[in-house]
DNA sequence: TATTAATTTGTGTACGTTCACACAAGAATA
DNA sequence: TATTCTTGTGTGAACGTACACAAATTAATA
């Protein structure tokens, strides 16, 4: 194991300077921070996390602002899961995690909730910052010394210490690729957009529409629908597809909702086959793809974008490591075979 | 927190004397003994796991027994990949990581091999039990005090601390599920069994001749190759195939070798479009892959399992936490559109 | 009682890091 | 020239534990 004393000693100096230099505290000539970073690299130095935790032996907090794990039908239970997870594996660690949950699409309970948090005395911040608008806003407010890390959404010009995000558009683009290979004659593929607008729900479309614009035979048509639409509204979202094109063959929910709509389609006894391509791994959406009501569901590994996050924090604010910053997820594609291994940990 | 020394205070000794009780070290008078265990139940002490390792610290080292990264095509460059990665994160704790490779079908190799890694004096051992009737036999001989885990195969009756694997069954399965999407008119779906015996590709070929069994129009037939054939035999094999039946719409290659298999078809500059399923992210495959000449391939997250056996033998040892007894790696499938997302890390 | 042996107890050092503090050398001021 | 002020560098103590070794106490022998 190297120690700060091999660095010192390669470098040609004391471990007070070799430890002002990793913690860029100052006070170190041009040559000797050099030469030290040198060192540092060349011997590839880890901090050892033992002695630091027994020097400092002072409890990290990280706090998550994101949204009501129960908003979006559950959907935010999961990525909670994987913060939980890491939470778990980090207590040796002494890191707490404080949950600061704002309703979703309020900016005024957003807003509040941020400020709660940021009084909070945090040594990280997880986000999920989907109130676009006002979000960008309150970033500006976050104290330089407050390393935050994005997951699930992120913002242009925020000096952010990481994002965790999938490629939307590519993953409409694959669903579309799933939909050309379910459907084999000529037929239409209804899209729902579902409002408020959000970026990457809309991405999910665009890419599926980009993909299917020149298939031969199979065409795309766009309906829209508004989340907190009761069951009855949904049923007569659907009502109005199956009756304005009898040739539907296929459906494209571009977010975790997908059960609902499948729901409203096996109220309808409809005798066409019409195949569903969905997202995310909620109970209800995985009951149906088992059943085979729906076809593909779309992953964004939502328990892994939590569980990322937190590990990118405690990565940079405990080990002092280089975190990458942007990390795009997987875009897993789940079908009724290979469901049941994406659900545990 | 509580630590020995208020514990030492309290019972009116020394640090060293609450030491001996601590471990069982003996040299402890009755009535000292008695005095520091009451100390310790009444303060609730726990030791603090900084300190201890901080102090113990000795180095521990892992062995992984596995075949040469550049067989297989280069496929064990993969779990390698997620060793080595392992490795570098875990450097702070003092983790060694000696590789012991085999010949990967040959027994003598094996075992030979494995008696270096008997006699290398490992805290922990990390195993791809290929040769499976003789590796049986060589892991009776392992010691009960080295905790082993198996990955990419498994075998019965080991008494192994976990083992890391997939579902070869369902995978194959989950192909046929693929290719039925992929071929919509009548026709033949060729599979390619490769030699020798191996498990888990023969359990493929079983799960994608079982979902395709009842199909209405798309039949199945079976071809065997033997591994390290050169491209002239595949070439070859591909000749059989494609002269016995002009109905092949499929072929399904059940190891990372479907590259070799897609370039003999290349060269055949057949008419026909013949769709093909393979396994694994070899750098030959992707770029298939992504020219349109495969379909899918099917990941065993290969990285992943040399990354979680070298994280769950630390785990084991090094923690002392409790870990799974068994982990099953999910079933990636990867397309065009979405594979740039799982190479990286 | 003196000496040795057996048993019990205390002390000091090390693990690698952090940080307050002391100190040195040079530049800027008096 | 003497003085403060910068800027840079080194030293030493501390975190809680483990263990070797020294020291103290008691018991057993001469």
């Amino acid at each position: 194991m190297v120690t700060i004393k091999q660095i010192a000693e390669k470098a040609g100096v004391s471990i007070g300077t070799v430890d002002r230099v990793l913690h860029n505290r100052g006070y170190v000539s041009q040559q000797a921070e050099q030469k030290i970073r040198q060192a540092i690299a060349e011997l590839d130095y880890k901090p050892n996390i033992f002695a630091r935790h027994l020097k400092l032996s002072r409890p990290f907090k990280f706090g998550v602002l994101m949204p009501e794990f129960k908003q979006d039908c559950g959907y935010w239970e999961m990525p909670g899961d994987g913060i939980r997870k890491a939470q778990s594996e980090l207590k040796t660690h002494r890191i707490e995690i404080e949950f600061f949950h704002y309703e979703r699409y309020s900016e005024k309970s957003f807003l509040n909730v941020c400020q709660k948090a940021l009084h909070a005395s945090l040594n990280g911040l997880l986000v999920a910052p989907l109130c676009a608008p006002c979000a960008s806003e309150m970033i500006q407010k976050i104290p330089s010394n407050l390393p935050y890390v994005f997951f699930d959404s992120t913002l242009p010009n925020a000096h952010c210490l990481s994002s965790i995000v999938q490629d939307s558009f590519m993953s409409g683009q694959l669903a579309g690729h799933l939909m050309s290979l379910l459907i084999n004659d000529p037929g239409i593929a209804a899209t729902i957009r579902i409002l408020p607008e959000d970026f990457h729900i809309d991405e999910r479309i665009r890419g599926f529409e980009a993909f299917l614009k020149d298939h031969p035979y199979l065409k795309v048509v766009s309906y829209e629908a508004t989340l907190g639409d009761r069951t009855d509204k949904i049923s007569s979202i659907i009502d109005n597809i199956l009756k304005s094109y009898d040739q539907i063959r296929g459906l494209f929910i571009p977010n975790a909702l997908t059960f609902q709509f499948v729901q409203a389609l096996q109220n309808k006894h409809c005798d066409r086959k019409i195949h569903v391509i969905g997202y995310d791994l909620l109970k209800e959406n995985i009951d149906y793809l088992k059943k085979g009501q729906i076809d593909f569901l779309i992953s964004q590994q939502s328990r892994q974008q939590g569980y990322h996050g937190i590990y990118t924090l405690f990565r940079h604010v405990v080990l002092n490591e280089v975190v990458p910053s942007k990390m795009m997820m997987a875009i897993d594609i789940i079908a009724k075979e290979n469901v049941d291994y994406y659900q545990m940990k």
